[in-house]
RNA sequence: GGAGGGGUGCCGGAGUGGUCGAACGGGGUGGUCUCGAAAACCAUUGUAGGCAAUGCCUACCGGGGGUUCGAAUCCCUCCCCCUCCGCCA
């Protein structure tokens, strides 16, 4: 979220941000925003004065009860009653504007960076470049599911049967690539990143610090006890510092983890979920970084840069995108996506996505470093990122490498891994 | 799941109703001493917030609520940790 102090100073560049982002109708939280922060801090003051006053006359009680001086003391207790009562009728207040005003900046997307280009749909978002091309055929090209249909990859059906739509069983072959493509992408973060085996269920809090709550209930899965299993390996490693103060020297902090992520994916239907294209279910290595404010926009094309060597690794043809303001996730300040060609179903899949949260989310979590030679705690920035995603790679490599005869081969990069 | 014991500042650890934001020790920082270092000594060392703002004030001793003129200290509740038993990969 936004700081107060910031929406107080700033409310002009706060309106713009948020009409440039297609959500005009929420202009007019700014001024509830200022509104109830004035509500706020007026009642504060009055009843911090107040509690001043009942502070004093306590030490007077104590003083005077020491003395034995019994009756001054029971007036004074007298007399404390009312200001007493004053002080809670005002906490009543404080603490209703606080969470007013929570949710209000709850409500307030991040500011976009001022290289995120103008526009409200995907076909707005720009192509910053591409890397090889989608490939000709003496053939028509399959799409993976028959491909992996053939080679008994992967098994949709017994997916449904056994835990539902969107729940594949890798077989075989298809079990093998998916634990090469893990250890490749791992192996290909460890040198910078450390490696994390995160909780894969995460409590409220995480899930709001992270920005899943409120609001993006439709998307995570919730279970008794009050967990929420991780819709990416991003919840877990950006919480894993909420609520600390780091040092300055410290920083960058970087994590990967493979985890699998569950999402409900609520609403998605049609042909755009065939296969493997939309899953309740799939892995995904993801990479996360914490810096130092000046750093994080170099830091977030090192970032891409590091997932998109993955994809040249693999030899697939992709695009880089830079999601346009409308496009722009609601905690993002900047975002790439990274798209490879399928060549079966001829479209793009969006492998990965690279971005930049600023101090949007560690504010949330309350996550700061203490400045080299001391002074005041800063917050820093977040940034993550999809090193890669799996099924559509999976997907893409299989469409991609197929030859007429229904054969297929893998990229030398991966030979390694399928041991 | 059952029984019991705990959660205090950067760390250890006092404190069971009245100047306690918190003794004492360690650590960090600055200084004295020294050619320098060590030792010793002195000083300093949390976070958030409000205001008429070189200062004053409020809140915070796991979280929340309550009792009281007054709570780190008493009560309720939740969370977490430890020990023993049970269960279990």
């Amino acid at each position: 979220m936004l700081g107060v102090e910031f929406i107080r100073s700033n409310p002009d560049e706060v309106r713009q941000a948020l009409s440039f982002r297609g959500a005009s109708e929420s202009v007019n939280l700014v001024d509830e925003v200022l509104e109830q922060d004035r509500i706020l801090r007026e009642a504060l003051t009055l009843q911090q004065a107040k509690q001043q006053e009942i502070n004093s006359a306590s030490r007077t009680v104590g003083t005077l009860m020491r003395e034995g001086n019994k009756e001054a003391a029971t007036d004074l207790i007298q007399r404390q009653k009312k200001l007493k009562a004053e002080v809670k009728e005002l906490g009543q207040t404080v603490s209703d504007s606080e969470e007013q005003l929570s949710k209000l900046l709850l409500a307030i997307p991040n500011i976009p960076h001022e290289s995120v280009p103008e526009g409200l749909t995907e076909a707005e978002n720009v192509t910053i470049h591409r890397h090889g091309e989608p490939p000709s055929f003496d053939f028509e090209p399959l799409p993976h599911w028959t491909i992996s249909d053939r080679h008994g990859m992967i098994d949709f059906e017994r997916g449904a049967k056994v835990a539902g739509a969107g729940f594949p069983f890798y077989m075989d072959v298809g079990a093998k690539l998916h634990r090469a493509l893990i250890n490749f992408f791992l192996s290909a973060a460890t040198p910078q990143y450390t490696e994390v085996r995160p909780p894969l269920f995460v409590n409220a809090a995480s899930a709001q610090g992270t920005g899943q709550l409120p609001d993006k209930e439709g998307q995570m899965y919730f279970i008794e006890d009050g967990f929420f299993p991780v819709p990416t390996a991003e919840v877990p490693l950006t919480n894993y510092f909420r609520d600390e103060i780091l040092s300055e020297a410290d920083l960058p902090i970087k994590l990967c983890a493979h985890t699998p992520c569950w999402r409900r994916e609520a609403g998605s239907y049609g042909a755009h979920v065939r296969g493997l294209n939309r899953l309740h279910q799939f892995d995904k290595v993801e990479i996360v970084q914490f810096t130092h404010p000046h750093a994080s926009y170099d830091v977030l094309e090192a970032m891409r840069l590091h997932a998109e060597e993955l994809l040249k690794a693999l030899e697939l043809p992709y695009r880089c995108l830079l999601m346009c303001a409308g496009e722009l996730g609601f905690n993002q300040a900047k975002q790439y996506d990274l798209e490879v060609w399928s060549a079966g179903q001829k479209r793009w899949l969006e492998v990965s996505s690279i971005s930049n949260f600023t101090d949007y989310q560690a504010r949330r979590m309350n996550i700061r470093f203490r400045p080299d030679g001391g002074g005041k705690p800063q917050l820093v920035h977040t940034l993550n990122g999809s090193a890669l995603a799996l099924p559509r790679v999976v997907a893409a490599l299989l469409e991609h490498n197929q030859k007429k005869d229904g054969s297929y081969e893998f990229p030398s990069a991966l030979t390694p891994y399928l041991t």
